[in-house]
RNA sequence: GUGAGUGUAGCUCAGCUGGUUAGAGCGCUGGACUGUGGCUCCAGUUGUCGCCGGUUCGAAUCCGGUCACUCACCCCA
């Protein structure tokens, strides 16, 4: 038979490398906690039309990268290309309660894309989002939690990216400045599209033709209205106050259409080509797009294959002690029933079935990397002993059956 | 969507410009060591040479196609 493989762009985790997941996201759990964010699972396909509605029509997400089919019924649906209007979504069929709402999640989503290092199919995010606080304290907040998980995590070495997008009257009035501007300027093939469709998009554009042509580009900074403009000089002001480093980009725009005011990107130096490796904004107008009464909010998403990749601590994960046996059935018997003992008392253990030497029983411990071995064979069944070995320094001592769970208690 | 590189044993890879039995290390199993791992030595074990087609007396090797993986562009977290 032909072996299957898995789809492109996903990968299969294994314990050695789940040990580093799983540290990763308890600490993430516990931050969003002591912040007062409680999880939320949304599932992982949802109506088309959510998707296109808030991320945006003319974004790449949405124009090529989404899993969309139709079900039996003939109802378009797609996976889950990211969580935050999920999350609106669910909030809102529960029926809006009272603000604020603070939620965490932590899942796949999916994106139809050719992978590269960082870049998956199928990949992971953790994020958070932050329902009804207009307050500029809500976005320093939030980004405070970010730096505080990227500490957390032993990764001191992050820059964060701040801009300011402002409310939908000053990005319609800048964007209309800056396309006044780009009138006459030769572009990359694809900016010449997103003249039309989004000129924000273009200061994002790596191509060096368009960098040039932006660099004396009006800022979006200079175009806020005045509460916006308030509104980031506080957030700024607070950010200085609680010491939280930053560095303004007034190029940063995001790849989704809903941002409003405050957005940030969040990078590490090493990760070469400057990729994000997570990133967030405000979006005041989202939560009204989708049905609901006009709600200021603001989130972050980190991806987690980035952050993984990033994490030098090895955790090591415990191993299970290994039962050795020797002889024939009854001390297998003898040796299962032990076992059950010792399960029911917590302590973790293999058991060996197949009768074969010792020497390879205990290699195959010591591949496992068993502290503890114990070992059954015809003596010790009849004295009723069991010989517990350390591995570590060769040592064994025979311990009556009786006194074992006590025994190994305190050696682990 | 565009471009480049790579597909040979379970893993990492060698195999020069085509030549007959396709190799090494690691791993795995056993032994030296009759009930004691990690070191050493010895033996054994493992292959549709990614797939399809072409050139040739002969293809892992050359050519075309295809698929997969990796990386970069693009995009994004």
């Amino acid at each position: 038979m032909t072996k299957i493989n898995r789809p492109r762009g996903t990968y299969d985790l294994f314990p050695e490398e789940l040990t580093r997941w799983q540290w990763a996201e308890q600490i993430a759990r516990d931050a969003f906690e002591e912040y007062g964010f409680s999880e939320i699972r949304t599932p992982i396909f949802e109506p088309t039309e959510l998707f296109s509605r808030s991320i945006g029509k003319f974004t790449d997400i949405v124009e090529k990268q989404m899993y969309t089919f139709k079900d039996k019924k003939g109802r378009s649906l797609t996976l889950r290309p990211e969580a935050t209007a999920s999350a609106i979504r669910a909030y809102l069929e529960k029926g809006e309660e009272q603000l604020p709402k603070r939620f965490y999640y932590l899942g796949p989503m999916f994106r139809y894309d050719r992978p590269q290092k960082g870049r998956f199919r199928q990949f992971y995010q953790i994020g958070v989002e932050l329902f009804g606080v207009e307050h500029p304290g809500a976005d320093c907040e939030i980004i405070l939690l970010l730096s505080e998980l990227f500490q957390r995590w032993k990764l001191k070495d992050f820059e964060i990216q701040l801009n300011s997008l402002g409310c939908s009257i000053c990005k319609e009035k800048y964007s209309k400045a800056l396309f006044d501007y780009l009138k006459g300027t030769s572009l990359c093939e694809d900016c010449e599209a997103r003249k039309q469709k989004n000129v924000l998009r273009i200061l994002d554009c790596k191509n060096k033709i368009c960098r040039s042509a932006i660099e004396k580009a009006p800022k979006i900074t200079d175009y806020l209205c005045e509460d916006c403009s308030l509104h980031f000089e506080k957030v700024k002001d607070y950010l200085h106050h609680l010491k939280i480093p930053y560095s303004l980009n007034p190029h940063l725009v995001r790849g989704l259409d809903y941002y409003t005011r405050t957005v940030f990107e969040l990078f590490l130096p090493e990760l070469e080509r400057g990729i994000a490796i997570a990133a967030g904004g405000r979006y005041d107008n989202l939560i009204e797009e989708l049905g609901g009464r006009k709600t200021p909010a603001i989130g972050f998403a980190i991806g987690v294959e980035r952050l993984i990749a990033n994490l030098d601590s090895s955790e090591k994960k415990k191993s299970p002690l290994y039962l050795a046996f020797l002889g024939e059935e009854r001390i297998l018997k003898e040796v299962m029933k032990l076992a059950q003992r010792l399960r029911r008392n917590k302590i973790p253990l293999i058991v060996n079935y197949k009768a074969r030497s010792l020497k390879s029983q205990l290699h195959q411990a010591d591949r496992l990397g068993s502290k503890f071995v114990l070992i059954i064979g015809p003596e010790e069944f009849e004295k009723g002993t069991v010989i517990l070995r350390d591995m570590k320094d060769s040592s064994q001592t025979a311990v009556k059956k009786e006194n074992l769970i006590e025994k190994i208690k305190d050696k682990i």
